[in-house]
DNA sequence: CTCGGATGGGTTTTT
DNA sequence: CCCATCCGAG
């Protein structure tokens, strides 16, 4: 097929630039995923060959997309397509030796690294509610994305905190060393630092990889980083796209630098500017550039649309979080009658504790939903348990798996026996099977307990003996043997989902049983070494989409913004648009800039094609306690054209301008039975405007008033205070922060009524 | 071993 | 408020 007939002239460039570092930005909805499917059908189609592509994504599902959209163009055998993390562990096995790595590692994910930093946090001895494991894990990770060896770090950090921090990491990586497993940072870290300390390997690479492309580079870490910019040192064939607007992934070490300043990193670097949007419409677009307009740390950009109108973006104005899913769940059963088309309605939210009310209002209003969960079938107990099994067969040196198995299902082996095998595998400096093995020789250990551990020692090694050419027969004996089938339903009571997540285990067996072995395009050279059950573990353990998003379900989709990245749906609700939410608090608190935040509002409302709703409520119950709300500062940075206020909330006499602190439910009783105008849209002229009560004089100032000052600019109304000449308003702008007039002498116009 | 209450901690989470 | 985890009783 003819690759470049429907581009536009911008995605014609970037698709026909084939040597030299080349940057694509690529705005919100500019067609991205094709422009890079044609690049690399291009670069083969002009005598490249696969073999020396490497194109790397951030999920699974990019990454399956991307090959298959390929594949529809030129043949695809040979290309390597995988995130950084699949990448990085096909290439350790593959070269480890190089490297110093065993090639048969395990690789331990988010959970498996927080139990093993638990373990080291008491181990050392120190106390796991000061030493959170989960932020200490947080940390190490941090670290490693940062290139930093425990020996690097200890060196500089000085302070209590800094080298206790420093204790647990060494500890931390020789429990890793003895296990012979590596967490999803050691992966990227170790590939990173061996492309820079060691020059065989840095070679290898090098002369494989001639053509390199990064996507969503906006979202590469340090490590990631040093990976990509080492690799393609030589040959310079480096294209990254993203987007520095959708740079949402900073708390986590993404370095929204990489992608600012690539063109000084490949000098000589062309730049193709994709900013023409197919997604949304001009009102959409207005609105989110409005907003994102307010961000330094960018690279200017202009989005422009040849879609054709459609309705203003509405922000809607609740009294409570009740109210404002209340308002989504009629409004989405009045405009699908039947469910036909919900698939493309949305929800989203910051946090996922927002979630809730919206459920229980679809739920009410029988309108079908779904969350779209971080939880992944993976991290589910029972699949998590059965996999340990299988990391256990196949690395038995993998103590934190066998300490999962060794009594589950039951099998008499309490704590305390576990307890002293653990204590004798490290006098002896052995493993914990192996510690099983001489059970006789641990002291303390009964007859009973002793016999225990011998069947369980039995027990794997009739399933070492297994062949593991093929896993699902592998997996079927495992259920088999130890019943765990019926310890499931035991412990499911009531419903059987794990037994179908089990049985679900074993289809993704047989499926990976079936497929083709990857052909040696697929692995740094040659096919990766390593059996079957290797490779299966190496998927399961770098997969989490396995509840990838069912975009055709006709359901409404709930999920916080970092979920809807990505992601297109017709109509978009957008709810907690609140001080503290969105802007978090937390997030303010520690980066010191609410441009991350502003990014992920910006992310959230370019995924709507026509119809975008942002809601914000007065109150907000937030664990146990109901405080007054104030509508976050996005609201008014996006602009007035284009946008539509509305406030379905009654004009609730009685408040003042200062924040009413209430407790739990008293809240309603206290307002009063005064819900005659609720869930009724107030036309423009009767609207009090966002966040504003009935004035308590003649004052016409009100909290959360949007007014316009001659030399600040827009703001909101925090508080009003005093009467007559000597009223004062304190007003927040953008960029400027909070400043108070006096209203005598300030020229202010009010600008939110009718808006 | 399993259940229940007490206790503590609660942003987001591509791999 | 909502949860995950811990600990003691049965």
């Amino acid at each position: 097929m003819d690759l470049l007939s429907d581009l536009t002239p911008a995605q014609r460039e970037a698709v026909t630039h084939v040597e030299g570092p080349l940057l694509v930005l690529a705005g919100a909805g500019s067609g991205k995923t094709r422009v890079i499917t044609r690049r690399v059908a291009h670069l083969v189609s002009h005598g490249v060959r696969p073999y020396e592509v490497l194109a790397i994504t951030f999920t699974n599902k990019a990454a399956d997309e991307m090959r298959s959209r390929i594949a529809a163009l030129v043949d695809t055998r040979g290309l390597t397509i995988a995130t950084f993390h699949a990448f990085c562990a096909r290439v350790l096995r593959m070269h480890g030796d190089l490297v110093g790595i065993d090639p048969g590692f395990a690789i331990y994910d988010s959970a498996d690294s927080r139990r093993a930093v638990k373990q080291v946090v008491e181990g050392i001895g120190l106390d796991t509610t000061h030493w959170s494991p989960n932020r200490i894990a947080g940390r190490i990770s941090r670290l490693k994305n940062q290139l930093q060896t425990p020996e690097t770090f200890a060196a500089e950090a000085t302070d209590f905190s800094g080298k206790n921090v420093a204790r647990i990491y060494t500890a931390y990586r020789d429990l890793l060393l003895a296990n012979n497993a590596l967490d999803f940072d050691d992966l990227l870290m170790h590939v990173a630092r061996a492309l820079r300390e060691n020059e065989a390997f840095l070679g290898v690479m090098q002369d494989r990889y001639r053509f390199i492309l990064i996507d969503e580079y906006q979202d590469t870490n340090e490590a990631q980083y040093h990976i990509a910019g080492r690799i393609a040192d030589r040959h310079r064939n480096i294209c990254a796209t993203g987007d520095p607007d959708q740079s949402i992934y900073g708390w986590r070490g993404a370095n929204l630098n990489n992608i600012l300043d690539f063109e000084k990193d490949f000098p000589g670097c062309k730049v193709v500017r994709l900013e023409r949007n197919y997604r949304s419409t001009p009102q959409i677009l207005s609105a989110a550039s409005s907003l994102i307009r307010y961000n330094r740390k960018r690279k200017p950009k202009e989005l422009h649309t040849g879609n054709a109108d459609g309705p203003a973006v509405r922000v809607v104005e609740v009294e409570s979080a009740e109210d404002e899913a209340k308002l989504i769940a009629e409004e989405v059963a009045r405009d699908y009658p039947g469910g036909t088309g919900l698939a493309g309605v949305a929800v989203f939210y910051r946090v996922n504790a927002l979630s809730r009310a919206a459920e229980d209002a679809l739920m009410a209003a029988n309108v079908p939903y779904e969350i779209v969960r971080g939880t992944s079938f993976y991290e589910r107990q029972e699949i998590r348990t059965l996999v340990a099994y299988l990391r256990a067969i196949a690395n038995p040196a993998d103590d934190l798996a066998v300490e999962r198995i060794i009594n589950a299902p039951p099998r008499g082996i309490g704590d305390t026996t576990v307890k002293r095998l653990q204590a004798f595998a490290k006098a002896e400096h052995v493993g914990l099977l192996e510690a099983c093995r001489r059970a006789g020789k641990v002291d303390g250990l009964g007859q009973r307990a002793v016999a225990a551990v011998a069947r369980f020692v039995k027990l794997m090694d009739t399933l070492g003996a297994v062949d593991q050419a093929q896993v699902e027969p592998l997996v079927r004996r495992l259920i088999d043997l130890t019943g765990y089938d019926a310890w499931c339903r035991k412990l499911a009571a009531g419903e059987d989902d794990r037994v179908e997540n089990v049985n679900e285990l074993v289809s993704v067996a047989a499926q990976f049983d079936d497929e083709p072995p990857p052909d040696a395009g697929d692995a740094p050279a040659g096919t990766p070494p390593g059996d079957a059950l290797m490779q299966f573990l190496e998927r399961v353990s770098l997969t989490s989409d396995q509840d990838a998003v069912h975009e055709t379900a006709e359901r409404v989709h709930l999920m916080t913004l970092h979920a809807a990245k990505g992601l297109e749906f017709p109509t978009v609700y957008m709810i907690g648009l609140e001080e503290g939410l969105l802007p978090h608090i937390m997030a303010e608190e520690q980066d010191r800039d609410d441009e991350e935040e502003r990014r992920l509002c910006f992310v959230g409302m370019t995924r709507a094609k026509r119809k975008l709703t942002m809601t914000f409520t007065r109150y907000r119950m937030h664990r146990g306690v109901t405080g007054r709300q104030m509508a976050s500062r996005f609201l008014q940075e996006i602009g007035l054209t284009g946008v539509e206020r509305q406030v379905l909330a009654d004009a609730d006499g009685g408040h003042d301008a200062a924040p009413h602190p209430r407790v739990g439910r008293t809240f309603n009783r206290w307002r009063g039975p005064s819900s005659g105008r609720r869930h009724k849209p107030v036309s423009a002229d009767e609207a009090p405007g966002i966040g504003a009560a009935v004035p308590h004089d003649d004052c016409p100032y009100r909290p959360d008033q949007w007014v316009r000052h001659q030399t600040y600019g827009v703001g909101t109304i925090l508080a009003v205070s005093g009467s007559g000449e000597d009223t004062k308003v304190r007003i927040r702008f953008p960029h400027l922060g909070e400043k108070t007039f006096a209203v005598r002498f300030a020229k202010l116009e009010i600008l939110d009524k009718g808006a």
